[in-house]
DNA sequence: CCGCATCCGAGATGATACTG
DNA sequence: CAGTATCATCTCGGATGCGG
């Protein structure tokens, strides 16, 4: 595996495409990752997770202020769709004043190594898609 | 790098998700990872990408065909994106009956190569996600 | 303090008809 | 063949008020 190492690894990239894309269209694993694209792919999953990860747990008010621009209703509804998905834990304490604590699962944390690789790439890319969107933009804008 | 490999592992990415947070929210880099999601997590470009990498180049009507279910519209508001961004590379050739092709550029493939990790990730988690699924849908659905 | 229910506007998506 | 234009739809996300 020392020679050719780009072009063997163009065809491996390629046989992955062809998999992903030859399931069947209606199962859970019709496309692992658009699935996995559609739970974090949305307005605020990432960015909660992100946060989670970046300590122990947070209190649902804590995350909120954390995240800034999120609604009460969204933080809710995101942080139910992750705990759903088993990727966030939900911890309530039955207190006078509630407390709920929020913390990722092992599941989320290896989750969040493989989105942080993606954004590895997109870091590095940054500035040769900024670059195609300007040249693009002097011509069809 | 043999001992607390797991350990060192998980304060990196806590490291990594930390800084990620931490940028001011008003630039490209406001989260490389939420741009790429913004551009590959909507509804088809994914699936151009992934069907684009199974080959060398294809056709629009090609491309139709083989993603099912996509509209004629869609597909080209999707490859008109991708194509700003530098990932798809769109070639006319003038003749009678008109036929442009569509090929990942490099940096496209790059990127395929990036989604695909995430998409191995997917896979090997799918069934545990399909656990927690279940479970959460016994106690509140 | 935490979170759910309802209502509503904006943007994404889809169906259809028409053009170079 | 490869789009563009227009209209209808549909889901997402935000604002607000109520309940545990």
């Amino acid at each position: 595996m020392e020679v050719t190492t780009a072009d063997t690894q163009a065809t491996e990239i390629r046989e992955a495409a062809k998999k992903i894309i030859t399931v069947p269209p209606d199962s859970f694993a019709l496309c692992p990752v658009r699935d996995i694209l559609d739970r974090i792919g949305d307005k605020w999953s990432l960015l909660s997770i992100l946060h989670l990860g970046s300590t122990d747990s947070l209190r649902f008010n804590e995350l909120r202020k954390r995240i800034t621009g999120i609604s009460q209703r969204m933080l809710t509804v995101t942080l139910r769709a992750l705990e759903t998905d088993g990727l966030v834990a939900r911890t309530v304490y039955a207190e006078v004043p509630p407390r709920v604590e929020y913390a990722l699962t092992g599941l989320g944390q290896s989750l969040l190594a493989a989105v942080i690789e993606l954004g590895n790439w997109a870091a590095a890319h940054a500035p040769a898609i900024a670059e195609a969107r300007e040249r693009m933009g002097r011509v069809a804008a």
